[in-house]
RNA sequence: GCGCCCGUAGCUCAAUUGGAUAGAGCGACAGACUUCGAAUCUGUAGGCUGGGAGUUCGAGCCUCUCCGGGCGCACCA
């Protein structure tokens, strides 16, 4: 349909030149009776002519009679053009035009998401970046864009120290006992972490142990990175088993420590200072640090490097940053991870070079997926390339921000949390690794795939185990990815179990079973009366089918539903609303139950109804394939 | 203190970015399986869109102001 609303758009231009100065839209009236598409500019262009607009819409709509696939132009309330299309002649279009949906040409994008520092185990708030990250991946291949997802592990960070150290000096451990530690391993570090961090603030000689960590960590070559390097790997490990539960797709792991160890930082670091765009402070609080001033933002001042001569976080970041755009002039090392859901190669960045990889890197655009509190250094980081003048980049490097995932009270007294006084009289509770306090990503989709199979299980009890197991998974996997992408990103996601673990009404679940069922239409079909493709391919190519549609006004509205989806695809990417997709999948498929419900198919005697209804079953069965596959939810083969 | 975000039905959220009668789900209540699958469908109840002022043909959306809440503003990331 987006084709066609271009065509369209043009046409009207070409007709009312003054229109294309006006940034008009077409839109979709809130009762169907008005008409299939309108249009509200003659309110801009009365303004302009000091006119009613009434009585503009009315010389305008006279000058756009006869469009394409258009079958009358009317005008209503205060001064709308309405535009009711040939509904069999649309029909026929949507089911016979090839998808054109050109490649981009030269431009590739990176997607940032994930990040999740390699310490602990993943949890829900994880869940709602990854999510929000590959289904953002989704749907700019679907526009055609090359694009690269990229997961960043901090491993030389402090979080990473924390655990390094609580393993040497807490626990006396040594790299081979940590080795034999069985899995899972990230949740035996979720719990150290937490006692880590409980520890060291109330004792400064463990802080300055944990100091000492950071340094061999970042220095390298040591006993101490190694370790650091141990338990980050398996971390690492773990996380992309739990991702891959998801279906979320890598194209590429890139580490911090191979930034560092590629010198990245080093050579950005003369560049910083040859283009002035750090200085290095004398006297205040900053004193002995290399700043970068940003007269725009709340802290007029950022520490790039602390006055031990250690990068922060940022310098690193902006490095990585500009390599991303092909802007650094060095590149990684890589060598193959691993392999995706679908068998695609992961690849790492490594130390050492590997004869045969694809290109990485040197995209035109880059979404970074982080949540909203790290706007303001999203912020510094931008303004970095801006200071370095790479003006293209700063443009074109997009914080995709979303909300925090908290917990709501009542799910923390479930799980057992000592809340803080402070805390009870919040009306949700921050997720805290450091405390220790979250719902874990594995737990969860631990419960969900109990749930799901206890559903599936007392629905067809003549299931075997294998395909029980196979189709919980997938519902399981639903259920959390539509739960991520119903909300706004603006919205903090109080997550509460029994709202998550629900799979009735707009749950994905919901649009799994409206999706399996109308593929059932077409496999009864072929069991009942030996009907396949090629024959609903004639009845496509058969004019004579569509007929009946113009009195059908209920499925009319249904493939109009339908037919939107790949603009409210488009709509998502522009505004990363990604939650407007997710509504509109679920729109299509309560329409699509209600039609279900309504209308026979198979034991529909009138031919004339029953191919039209096949046809309408036809292409909602493939649009909503489409849109669960790019909210990156599986379909299951039964429910 | 400065900056950003949120406030819509009992609860959780929408509202085509300034458009036509503010919509869904959950929960509640009343119905529908001898039928292409009831994880479904149909109906009922539920609203001064936090308060006030302004902008205009038109405001849940923009401006100002007040109220309530959240998050940032490290030589952590």
């Amino acid at each position: 349909m987006i084709d066609y609303l271009k065509t369209l758009r043009q046409e009207v231009i070409n007709r009312i030149p003054a229109f294309g100065e006006i940034t008009f839209s077409f839109e979709y009236p809130p009762n169907p009776a008005f008409g299939d598409l309108s249009i509200a500019a003659c309110f801009d262009m009365a303004k302009r002519q000091k006119r009613k607009p009434r009585e503009v819409a009315l010389e305008m709509a006279a000058l756009l009679q006869g469009l394409p696939m258009v079958r009358k132009v009317d005008i209503a309330g205060g001064g709308y053009i309405n535009f009711h299309l040939d509904r069999p002649a649309f029909l026929r279009y949507l089911l016979t035009h090839e998808k054109s949906i050109a490649r981009q040409a030269d431009e590739k994008i990176i997607v940032e998401h994930t990040n999740i520092n390699p310490n602990k185990a993943a949890h829900v708030g994880h869940l709602r970046n990854a999510v929000l990250g590959d289904t953002l991946v989704r749907l700019l291949r679907h526009q055609g864009y090359e694009v690269e997802a990229q997961n960043y592990i901090d491993d030389t960070g402090v979080q990473v120290a924390d655990v390094v150290c609580a393993f040497q000096q807490i626990r006396k451990m040594t790299i081979e006992e940590v080795k034999a530690i069985p899995d899972p391993f990230d949740y035996y570090c979720w719990d150290l972490y937490a006692d880590f961090s409980g520890r060291l603030a109330a004792d400064s000689a463990l802080q300055a142990l944990r100091e000492q960590t950071l340094q061999l960590i970042e220095h390298g070559g040591n006993p101490t990175s190694e370790l650091a390097h141990l338990i980050a790997t398996r971390i690492v490990t773990a996380h992309l088993a739990t991702m891959r539960r998801l279906g979320v797709r890598y194209n590429l792991l890139a580490w911090e420590g191979d930034i560092l160890h590629r010198r990245f930082w080093t050579t950005l670091f003369s560049l910083l200072k040859e283009k002035n765009a750090i200085q290095l402070a004398t006297e205040g609080k900053n004193a002995g640090c290399w700043i970068m001033e940003l007269p725009d933002l709340p802290e007029a001042e950022k520490v790039i490097v602390r006055s031990s001569g250690v990068v922060t976080y940022v310098g690193k970041d902006i490095a990585y940053q500009m390599w991303k755009f092909g802007l650094l002039g060095l590149d990684f090392h890589y060598a193959p991870w691993g392999h995706d859901d679908e068998g695609r190669i992961i690849w790492t960045t490594a130390r050492e070079p590997h004869d045969d990889h694809p290109p990485f890197g040197r995209a035109s655009r880059v979404y970074n997926v982080i949540d909203v509190r790290q706007s303001y250094l999203q912020k510094v980081v931008s303004k970095g390339l801006l200071a370095l003048g790479f003006t293209s980049a700063c443009e074109n490097s997009i914080h995709f921000s979303y909300e925090m995932v908290a917990l709501t009270q009542q799910c923390a007294r479930e799980l057992g949390y000592d809340l803080s006084h402070e805390d009870e009289g919040r009306p949700f509770v921050e997720v805290s690794g450091r405390k220790g306090l979250g719902v874990k990503a594995d737990d969860l989709l631990n419960a969900l795939e109990r749930q799901a199979h206890s559903e599936v299980a007392g629905r067809n009890p003549q299931f075997d185990e294998s395909v029980l197991r196979d189709i919980a998974r997938s519902v399981a996997g639903g259920a959390l990815r539509y739960f991520m992408l119903k909300f706004g990103r603006s919205k903090v996601l109080a997550f509460d179990f029994r709202e998550a673990l629900n799979f009735d009404g707009e749950t994905g679940p919901y649009l799994q079973y409206s999706a399996v069922r109308a593929r059932n239409i077409f496999s009864k079909l072929r069991e009942r009366e030996g009907v396949d493709a090629s024959v609903i391919s004639e009845i496509i190519q058969d004019a004579g089918s569509y007929e009946y549609l113009n009195e059908a006004t209920d499925i009319w509205e249904l493939i109009l539903t339908a037919a939107k989806v790949d603009e409210i695809a488009a709509l998502s990417i522009v505004s990363l609303e990604l939650s407007l997709f997710a509504k509109h999948s679920y729109t299509l498929a309560q329409k699509f139950n209600a039609f279900y419900h309504k209308h026979a198919i198979l034991h529909e005697t009138d031919q004339s109804k029953k191919r039209l209804r096949l046809l309408a079953a036809h292409y909602l069965s493939s649009t909503m394939q489409t849109a669960l596959n790019l909210m990156g939810i599986e379909l299951p083969t039964r429910m």
